[in-house]
DNA sequence: GCGTACAACTTATGCGCAAAAGTAACCGCC
DNA sequence: GGCGGTTACTTTTGCGCATAAGTTGTACGC
């Protein structure tokens, strides 16, 4: 690892030459001079030291992708294909910027926020966090945060939020259940937090809108923890007569809930009709492939990843951002009219 | 951010008393001083600055994970859901060994090293790489390097390499087939080398052991580039009819040929039984659910990153290692008895 | 022909940390 | 009672880099 003393003493010159010709700095340096060097700099294949220009500089070109763990059937958030997908997107335009990825799952904020003070890093992408970690951590770091699917108006004071139009998207979907001739129609979630909280909104919304009252008993919980997961589903699977579709937050949960309704000799669509949200590799490759709403699960990282390096370069940027969604129609709704 | 010499200043001593208490240097300090320190540095939350310590003691406690980006149907190798449980459980064991990953995708080992350098990152962990640009790396960078399922012998003189027993895995469930009664078994990949080799291997021998000749014409490709996957799919399936079970390479390949046989009528597993490679998620939620070779892909990440701690630890391990498999009975395929 | 302005440099400093080298006090021991 | 050994420190140095401050030399205006 040659540095910028070597190349200097070698060249005959001093080191502040070197690096200003590296930081381009116009009127400071000769043609001749930088001439010279960059043509050295290219033969020796010179890689500045990022540890020393963060030192000096006070900043460390790392921006940090926290992820938080979840500890359901599938284990880890990790585990959802949605995640690489995501982490592809932030990391393709960071990069892109000259920032780096760093990557840190862990579930306790006081890790993530160690580290982050550790490296000094520039600035973070949360994901997968509640609110109340979100805030947490902002309280803390002083730098740029923009957090994903993060929802609550509390939380907006605190950092920039990059989502989906979570309800108008449910209420598509709802909307068009209904075309369909669908008036039972379930909500199936675990929680009724966050994004899920959103989409319930769009799910009651679109329903009002129809002259459909909603019912609490309409909302389905799923436990989606290893040793409940089973129990939940049966029990979801017993109260399928009460329906003639089922709104699924996930196309996980749809997947798994179609497979349970098929073990049980419920056939989908034709006995009932079952929908999910993100349109996924497992809603296009399942079959009957899988009535969804899409949503660009890249953008979304790469327009939190945007979103946080205008705010590093001292922009503005809208503290909250709806990505749009649409419909997939594929082969789990029956026309029922 | 508070610094060691802003600390010993307020305590009124030398920062070498403070750094000695943080590294636990015993005997070099009093256990009046350091327990002094050491509340101190609770009180006041200190957080090592890694760049200065990366500076003064050329490591940077960094372990390198670079992806090679691959561009078939689904664009990119981060998109499948495989990778990101690997992601996982490298970060994992990396973490706890108070290690950091720094996670890079990319398709340009020149870009990779000067990231590598520009970090000075300890070790690196290589996955989906050719062998070529595998040991293109390996000759610039002079330190510990552990590649995933990047197989030549040529390769394991530079690196160690962290895989699975593909062969014993694809023997064990062509064996199976064969116990099934199938005799006409087809072989689905994109290629015949690495990982891919390995299994064609273990395909043949299983067939040599049964006394089933061996045709060059059961191989099927399939070409995962998004204008030319439906074109291959038609051609295979068109083919179908001439043999009782087809073996693919992968799970996604094996859903993915499911449905289009499904679409065109062809039922999985009465009239052609079907088995995939992996295990994933998605062999476990399609219906029929995937009788498959399953994989421990968090294992294989941890296994990678153990290694490669070991190796920076200057202990010894096996240039090669080869993780087990079991086959996994599901419902795609027929007893033809 | 003197001051000024500017181009093209060099020297010196410090970022935060680890560690080598130095110091001072004290204890025991032949 | 001087000397080696130990304990508990402090001072100093340097990692590689960026930059503030300083130093030439020279062209130009009046």
């Amino acid at each position: 690892m040659i540095t910028i003393k070597e190349i200097a003493k070698q060249l005959n010159m001093s080191t502040t030459t070197v690096s200003n010709v590296i930081h381009g700095k116009a009127g400071e340096v000769s043609d001749d001079t930088k001439k010279k060097v960059e043509e050295f700099l290219k033969k020796v294949d010179y890689v500045p030291n990022i540890s020393a220009r963060n030192l000096a500089q006070n900043e460390s070109k790392i921006i940090g992708l926290a992820l938080k763990a979840r500890a359901d059937k599938y284990e880890n958030l990790i585990m959802d294909p949605f995640v690489s997908v995501l982490i592809g997107g932030v990391e393709e335009t960071i990069r892109n910027a000259g920032y780096f990825m760093m990557l840190y799952i862990s579930s306790d904020t006081d890790e993530i926020m160690r580290h982050v003070s550790t490296w000094n890093v520039d600035g973070l992408i949360l994901f997968g966090m509640l609110n109340d970690d979100g805030i947490r951590v902002s309280e803390k770091y002083k730098k740029p945060i923009v957090c994903i699917d993060t929802y609550s108006l509390e939380g907006l004071k605190h950092f920039t939020n990059v989502g989906l139009d979570d309800e108008q998207g449910t209420y598509d979907m709802i909307k068009y259940l209904i075309s369909q001739g669908h008036k039972k129609i379930a909500f199936l979630s675990d929680n009724q937090s966050g994004v899920d909280l959103a989409r319930l909104n769009g799910y009651k919304k679109a329903l009002k809108d129809a002259g459909i009252k909603y019912k609490s008993s309409n909302f389905l919980q799923i436990r989606p923890k290893s040793d409940e997961i089973d129990e939940s589903l049966s029990e979801i699977c017993d109260r399928a007569g009460e329906f003639t579709a089922i709104f699924c937050v996930s196309d996980l949960y749809a997947v798994t809930l179609i497979s349970a309704l098929t073990d049980r000799g419920i056939n989908v669509p034709e006995e009932i009709s079952v929908v999910g949200f993100d349109d996924n590799m497992l809603a296009q490759l399942h079959r009957p492939a899988l009535t969804t709403v899409h949503q660009d699960v890249k953008a979304k990282g790469v327009t939190a990843a945007d979103t946080l390096l205008k705010q590093l370069a001292g922009q503005k940027t809208p503290n909250q951002i709806k990505l749009p969604t649409h419909l997939v129609i594929r082969n789990t709704v029956k026309n029922i009219l």
